[in-house]
DNA sequence: GATTCAGTCAAACGTCTGTTTGAATTTTAC
DNA sequence: GTAAAATTCAAACAGACGTTTGACTGAATC
């Protein structure tokens, strides 16, 4: 009691900084990263124009600033929440639905705190996967690089009897589901048209999305060969109109 | 014989227009909408900047062109497979492998006619759909319509035992993971990383994930009570730090 | 009290944007 | 062969873009 208290930082400057970022966030989510000007974000802001190249150096730059000041929290907590599921269970390998849980609830918690961005961060981070823009795409392969392959050695361990390549793609296709679930403006006009009354809505879209994901991993190998099994021969034999 | 040949369109100026197309095509699957200027396309055409304007009055229209082009005929075909699939097993309901047949196969011939836009239209659909700009999602929704209520109707037949909101969950998981797939950078990077030496590419592709979404289709309905379940358990159990 | 230094500010930088104009050219029609 | 219509072209439009500059502020340091 008594002692100095600090608001966040340094008690004026990244009063800015923070300014800024929010509004990043929000107008960044609602347009894209090309759409979005710095005259936008800084008249939002209530910021001077070169406040931006001051506190991040460009555009690029906050943009980075805008995804790490929530993902990399996030990431980290969903390793240590796997690890926590793995000693607890250990020696049993995890389940899916576990290690599922892992990725989903640190997402969840997000989603779910306005003050840390809420379900607007987690559209925008659905917005980049699917950018086109070689910074983003480099930014975000490093940033869940290792997220990526410790979740990929928990599944590989929970489905032991998928090939490592299937597994691959399995996992691409959980990402795009995924990521389109958290990007998609249709999301919102989904839970508005279809949930209303439902208290959690962030909770059961993602609540709907794991029993559909789990299925997708735990199914039956792709009939790769040529004239076999239903989906593959309905592919093969109407080839040619 | 003899008769006269008609290359295309009118002989001369759809030359300028198809040049047009097929740059923009290539260029806004490069960079997305936004970041491909229209000095870029026409340099690329080799074609006068105000052709665009003449030909299509302005850069949104020249997006919308680009993408009917391939996404109207394609559409087109979907609906009259699916309508001779159901023809064919009448009265029966259809499948979901079927149902998602009637979705892939023209989606599997458009990608493998380079002549016609091939995988690199399918990668500029897919990002569309994550596109934030207004108008793309408008023209998407009015594009869509009809088809996915057909599909959606179908799907219904097939799993009659799952309720309405669910189903129109799992089609919108099933569009995500689509899109995800058909737009990704990765997806490309992916097969030259994890295929290699196999002959049709997007064909092997989209045969594994169909049964990765069949089996999403098919699973199981999602715990929605409080504590239920090893999934809904985990959930809500972990919700608090 | 002078000096330093992080922060803010208005103004301008050069460049690029989508779009328009009006004359020049080519193609079509009679 | 000539009139009309369709297309191409170079040039310019006004405005927005990300970025930089240099003067100005206010509090901290010595």
């Amino acid at each position: 009691m008594g002692g100095k208290v600090i608001p966040f930082e340094t008690p004026k400057s990244s009063a800015t900084q923070g300014r800024i970022l929010d509004a990043a966030e929000a107008l960044f989510m609602e347009h894209g990263f090309e759409a979005t000007s710095l005259r936008q974000i800084t008249t939002a802001a209530n910021v001077n124009l070169a406040a931006v190249h001051y506190h991040f150096g460009s555009k690029e730059d906050l943009f980075e600033a805008v995804l790490t000041r929530r993902l990399d929290p996030m990431n980290q907590e969903r390793l240590a929440l796997l690890t926590r599921f793995e000693h607890e269970w250990a020696p049993k390998p995890l389940s899916c639905e576990k290690i599922l849980a892992a990725m989903f609830i640190p997402a969840l918690k997000l989603a779910r705190d306005p003050e840390r961005g809420g379900k607007n961060f987690l559209r925008l981070l659905g917005r980049a996967y699917a950018d086109p823009a070689p910074f983003i795409r480099h930014f975000l392969s490093d940033q869940y690089a290792v997220v990526i392959a410790r979740f990929k050695a928990a599944f590989g361990r929970a489905l032991p009897q998928l090939p490592k390549k299937e597994l691959s793609w399995r996992l691409h296709f959980v990402m795009g589901a995924l990521s389109f679930t958290l990007a998609g403006t249709d999301a919102l006009k989904l839970i508005a048209a279809l949930s209303r009354g439902e208290t959690a809505n962030d909770e059961m879209l993602l609540r709907r999305l794991a029993p559909f994901l789990i299925a997708g991993l735990k199914a039956p190998l792709p009939d790769l060969s040529e004239l076999d099994g239903e989906a593959a021969a309905a592919f093969l034999t109407q080839q040619e109109r």
